[in-house]
DNA sequence: GATGAATGAGCGTTCATTCAT
DNA sequence: AATGAATGAACGCTCATTCAT
């Protein structure tokens, strides 16, 4: 007898708050406008979500699901682990590109000082992909495509980082500048030279015969 | 001449600032909190500093200077690479846990969404360090110390996204629990492990007979 | 024919509301909640009483009805005046104890300044009361139980103003404070000291031979 | 090196205060009104008070303090009980009629059932008046002036809650049209009489050689 | 009739900024 | 130059009320 699913509705409440929460951040957005700008009443996203940080915490997840598919499906199958690595440079460079918004966002929570939710949203959103890349390196190891003497825990994180810093660089005003003063406006426009020079870097931090391996 | 003591009492301002700024945010900081524990009156900060704005721009200036002078000093004098890369860490590591506060008011505003100066910030804090990584990877390239497949421009950038992203590791708490998840309580504690996989991991990277170098 | 189940349906819902508005105040309770708490809809709530101070007034009528019941009782019959009053404030004592919120509730209208309804309640509420007070005082100075000295009405004024003081006394937080502080932790559980007490006061204060009669 | 002590501001502002929370009740008082209406920001009233809870309490005292005022004076002197207690009738009435509002509010507070203030506010109001009624008892009673049969304390309570009734029923609308029920208007207008009835009332009531007294 | 999602005016409170002293 | 009281726009959140189903 309840009401049909408005499942599309808090959707699209999610994705206003998602655009004005990535331009604005958490305390810069402001609800009513969030509210009037997805043509509904404050109170409806009360109904909904209970508080600002609430909200801002759904669509933050709203946002990740999509992120999270697409980095997902780029590290799938059995492939080798540079293809792997391409794929996913692809992905994030892609998905960079059409969603400047939801990595905005990521960046957002990622700075929260001031903020408690900072440790649990950490939990909720890296144990997924961390998993998956720790997966990728430890199934790498085993075919003998990974350097021994690096701990795969750490090769991981490196990876990690890498990827994250270049979403961000597409994606968030601070970063962009930041690759310009080293790249120049090639390093942001040019997909593919950064794409083959991350992946030559990798390649060879990864190389079971590189140098430090003794 | 007229200039009795400013600049000692701006220093203990903008070090007000940047403990209230690194703890509370740019939103959060509260400009009369700041006044009153610094023990001055709100108007003198504004006599200064004219917003809070530009008053959070020279807080991070400050905080910023003696960040540049650790990595300089780290990266200065005629050292194979690697002995620079090892004394960077070591840098990163000690500047980041003595001085948390800097480490997150540099992470601040790197997620400044909706915030004009980021672009200006930017050029301003970044354009030391890209250049000394610049060059100090330029004269390794010189000496045959790296591959030559990858743009010395792109492997500064890479060099400092993994320094980076070590700092605020250490400093935020997002990235703290990331590193949590990634490597447990030990990546956050056993800093020689730490080095010695970032070491590797940018060794093999650098190497000139890296696999990708066919 | 058509009302299948609304009176008690309605009576569930007034016990509600005299619950919340007794123990939150007229402005404190909230429709919503009550509606949640009663099991039924807001709309259903709207349907039957129209508004929030419509449901109140309800309330505090349906409340209302079985103190005055309860009065009435201890009132009837032909006794002397003293057996009377000491019925009443019996009465008083046992109703305060076990209906909490009713007194409140009553307490709660009395101080509505900002009330229109302030006048046409006390005349709905207090006529009932006041009338037979009337009868009772004016009875007894027929039967030479009463000085003639003092009008009639003032004295079943001030009766019933001990009375209804004494009610507040034993539900609501400040007169409770109130008792402490004039007769102790006992004034509020020694319910035969105080009724012998006032007792002693009401039967000298109506005394035909007392002192001011001369 | 402190501004001038505002504290004629702090008056105005408390009685622009007093005025809106006796018409309107704690919660039905605005904040921004009362700015509004005491000519200052609503700031200003955060800066000296905090809380509106605040600002409420410290009006109420401010109120409370000239009632005070008014009973102890009324009180004041070696006289008999009956001219003290025709003097502190004359008192209230006096009082009742210039300062409906302090009336209002104190009747007010009187019923802050959903409120945590009710016991500490009670504390602080009630004590000074009520430590003053049984001194006043306590000393008719060492002159012989009083029946013994009746405990001091229950004595005060008893009197104090006539006279409490009474004020109540000259300021506040509720009070005021019980009382009419009770006496007509004649009761609300004429006070001769009603000091009269009530004097001879009370006198009774204290009266040593009354009818309980055996 | 009953429902409860939606509404939006309204309120308490904060805080960057100003300016008279 | 320094002060800090005053300001008032702005915001998060509540809740009485409505009305489409």
């Amino acid at each position: 007898m309840q009401k049909k699913i408005p499942e599309e509705k808090l959707q699209a409440l999610r994705n206003t708050g998602i655009s004005e929460f990535a331009s604005k951040g958490l305390d810069g957005a402001n609800i009513n406008v969030i509210a009037r700008k997805a043509g509904v009443s404050v109170g409806t996203i009360y109904n909904y979500f209970g508080t600002k940080e609430n909200f801002f915490t759904a669509c933050l997840e709203q946002a990740m699901k999509d992120l999270e598919t697409a980095l997902m499906e780029a590290s799938a199958g059995d492939v080798p682990l540079l293809t792997r690595a391409d794929r996913l440079i692809r992905a994030v460079q892609a998905y960079s590109r059409e969603n400047i918004e939801v990595i905005r966002l990521y960046n957002e929570i990622t700075s929260s000082s001031g903020n408690k939710m900072a440790g649990s949203l950490a939990r909720k959103i890296e144990s997924i992909s961390s998993s998956a890349y720790k997966k990728t390196i430890r199934e790498a190891a085993r075919k003998g495509e990974i350097r021994s003497d690096v701990n795969v825990e750490y090769l991981a994180f490196f990876f990690d980082n890498l990827l994250t810093t270049l979403q961000f660089s597409y994606a968030c005003p601070y970063y962009k500048e930041r690759l310009k003063i080293y790249c120049g406006e090639e390093g942001l426009k040019d997909d593919d030279l950064m794409r083959k020079n991350l992946l030559a870097f990798m390649d060879a931090a990864f190389d079971p015969k590189g140098r430090t391996k003794k």
